[in-house]
Formats: C-alpha cells, structure tokens, sequence
DNA sequence: CGCGCAGTTGACGAGACTCAAGCTAGGTGG
DNA sequence: CCACCTAGCTTGAGTCTCGTCAACTGCGCG
C-alpha cells in the first residue's frame, strides 16, 4: 500500500492491539451488537453478511487478510461476521483506536484507501446483483476470486473455494440449486473444472471473461487516493 | 457534520474550486474516462450508474447536495454520472486538492467519514439488490427517500421522484414495467398515493416498512467515525 | 391541437426458485 | 482399514415471479 506505516507507528499500534484465532463456524461480529472493538485479519477467510427479519441472508463480502471489519452505525454492528475456515486476526478496542488515530493521521488515510476500495468493489456488487444472469454471476464470482488470489501473489489456478455452495449463493443472490447447476454447466462447456468441493480450475479465461461482461475479477485493483 | 471544517480551511478549499451549474440530462462524469476532477454537489440530483457492454445499467445511487463524487480507479472515472435535474457542484482539481489534503488532514476524515456512509448504504442496497422482491425493493425505495429527506430538515411527505421509472429500475434490478406495476399496487392498497409522475405520499408508514423489511429507509443516519 | 415521451396495463414466456430425491465426500468410530 | 454417517452437493420436476413484447393512455410542450 502506498502510505505505509513506519515501524514506530506499528509499534504503537502493537500496543493497543489483541492477536486471536478462532475456528470455522465461529460468528464473532453479530449485526446490532454493541460495536466495541475492530478487527483486522491476519489469515483465514471470513463471511460478512446481514439477515432480513424472515433469515434470508446477504453475504456482503468474503473479507481475507488484511481487510479490516466493524463498520458501525449507531454504536452497533452494521453486519454479522463469521469465519468460514479457522480465522486470525487482530483486535483493537475502538476507544482506544480512535485516540490513536488523532496523532496519527496516516492510519486515517489508510482507512480511507481501504474504504474506497470497498466501496468499488461493492458497487460492482450492485451491478452484479441488479443485472447480471446467475452465469454471469458465477463467472464474474470465479474470475473476481482469481484476480484476488494474484494480488496476494498466489496462482491464479486453482481457485480456492473455502465457502460452501450456500453461501456463494448468498453472495451471488442466488439459491444453491442455482449455483451448483450453473457451476455444473461451466464444468460441461469446458471452461471451468471442479476439484471436490472448495477449488476451481478456470480453463478458459477468456470466454469467461465475455461471460461475466469483461470487467475482469475485481476491476484492476486499487483506487487513486481521494474519493 | 461532526468534524466541520473552519472558515479558513474552507477558505483555502474555495481558492481551488469552480462553481458551476449544469442543466438536466447531461451526463458530466463517464466511466472510463480520465479522472482529473472531484464533484461536490450543492443542488440537485445526479444518478450514479455503470453499464454492462450490452447496454444494461445498473444506478447505483441517486447523489444530493453535499455528496462528493468522482472516485477513480486506475486513473479513470469508476462510474458514470447524470444530472436528471438541474444541478449546481463544486468542481476540484484532483492534483490540487490532493496537495491540501497532505496539509489539513481533517479533509481526510470528512471523507472518510463520507466513504464510510456510503459503504454502509451500498450494504443496505446489496441485500435489496440480492434478496428482496420488487414489492419490497419499492417499498424500501420509498422509505430511503423520505428518510433523506427529512435527514435533510425536509418533510416526509411527499416523497419528490425526480428520477423517471426507468432510472428508478434501473436503481432496485428491476423494469420499468415492474416499478409501475408495484407503485399501482401499494396505491390500490392504500399505502401510498401518487401525485403525477415525480411524487409520492407515504399514507401507512408502518405497513411500508413492514413490507420493506423494517429497516426504515436508509438506517438510522451516521456511521461512528472509524471503520 | 397534435406530437412525443413517459407511464400504465395486459398477455405471455423464460429464468430462477421451491420442493423433493439421490449422491458424494470427508470425517468418525468400530 | 473400512464401513458408516451426515452435511453438503447435485439433479430433476413443477411453479412463480418478474421480464419481454405490445398496445394504449395521458401529460407536457411546441
């Protein structure tokens, strides 16, 4: 990241901070609940998510190391937070943080950077949700997941799926059944194949690019500091 | 705004910008294009949008005084933008003001603070997107509008829709079709009523939000400083 | 007065959801 | 080491909401 923290800052970040691990399945942000603390995950990946009154679900995002989670309105949650596979991650008491934050102003600007960045990622979210077919959703969701993994400087092949099919389909505003079929076909037409459950090989990246409307994964990657 | 800006900090902002006024239908702001400017919106209302290839679009907000726009990414516009009414903005140089936010860092917590709104709106906007149907995409419409209103010392009632269907649809993943057809709808039921096009009165507020999922409009307001 | 665009209404069809069986894989215990 | 067990996944059949296509209405403006 362009503004990085020099060693004394993280050192007094280090201060006011808690590491933890946590397992799969664990829910350790619940939407409505008190928001005292942050965290900032170090490992693992964990699903954000908000609930309708009736349990339909929302999966808002799919937050992987060093993204930040605790978004607040209102001295509450304004999602829920469960860790998918085993989790660590730092924890900060938000008093202490935003003390913090007064004398150090480069932490603000580092929030605002991943901030933006969220937000274009959530706004193509939209147009996804709003106007894409569940085939072009599920393509879009495997290219998005293996431009992802090369920003961390993994490979793009093999996509790693840690999520069940469940919860892609409440990311993708989609049902399961939806999911598998379409996953199903792409399999069929040669442009993807499946390894168990929790990885996917993209074969054809190209046509699952014309698939998923060319807005390649993610989008290029960061934003250019300030709105 | 909790951290507002001084006099002389808005004075040296003025030194940078250009007001100007825009009339309807011009679209100011294409996706793709070079990012050198920042808006800052003192009347008026904007539809934010992306479109597919194929032409599909996807508003991903309806934009009013005091919202900034123009986040970029890779050097270009991350989205396009379009006056439906009149509209006066602000308009920044983004090399210019880049400079001035290295030297009054609360400019960077204003925007934060501003980013942070909008992401928990873009949240909001994904579980609609995803998870409601038409009926509750409108009712929930409704609701967001007059709680901005009345955010913003307006009354409730009635509901102003400067938009026209189409751009409404193109806002909640539905047709034009499906819009008209579920306004008439809570109409026939009593729980609105509309006056011509670009207007509408919220008669059963209760009822609305019920059908709407209960999270009254846009949520309660602010997010707490801080992610 | 009439043209034109926005909106409404209707008939129909398609894509995704629901409900219901099976199937697999990974983990557990014998 | 293998058989079982169960959650998760796949597949199928039927349904329904919403999209598509088309006609009509009504308002605003020249």
């Amino acid at each position: 990241m362009c503004h990085a923290l020099s060693a004394e800052e993280l050192a007094r970040l280090a201060a006011i901070m808690a590491r933890q691990r946590i397992e799969a399945g664990t829910t350790f942000i619940e939407e409505g609940a008190p928001a005292d603390e942050l965290f900032n995950l170090t490992g693992g990946t964990v699903k954000v998510f908000k609930l309708l009154a009736d349990g339909r679900c929302q999966v808002t995002g799919f937050m992987m190391a060093g993204d930040f989670l605790g978004l607040s309105r209102g001295g509450t949650y304004a999602y829920s937070a469960t860790a998918i596979t085993p989790v660590t991650f730092c924890r900060f008491q938000r008093t202490q943080l935003r003390g913090l934050v007064d004398e150090l102003p480069k932490i603000e600007r580092q929030m605002l950077g991943l901030a933006m960045n969220e937000l274009m990622a959530a706004q193509d979210q939209m147009v996804l949700l709003g106007r894409k077919t569940a085939r072009e959703r599920i393509a879009s969701f495997l290219l998005a997941l293996s431009a992802r993994a090369v920003r961390r400087g993994q490979p793009a092949n093999p996509v790693g799926l840690p999520m069940t099919r469940g919860d892609i389909a409440d990311y993708l505003g989609l049902t399961t059944e939806t999911v598998s079929r379409s996953l199903t076909q792409l399999k069929g037409e040669g442009l993807i194949s499946l390894k168990g459950n929790h990885a996917a090989t993209i074969l054809d990246t190209g046509a699952l690019a014309a698939i998923a409307g060319i807005e390649d994964g993610d989008g290029p990657s960061g934003f250019d500091h300030i709105t």
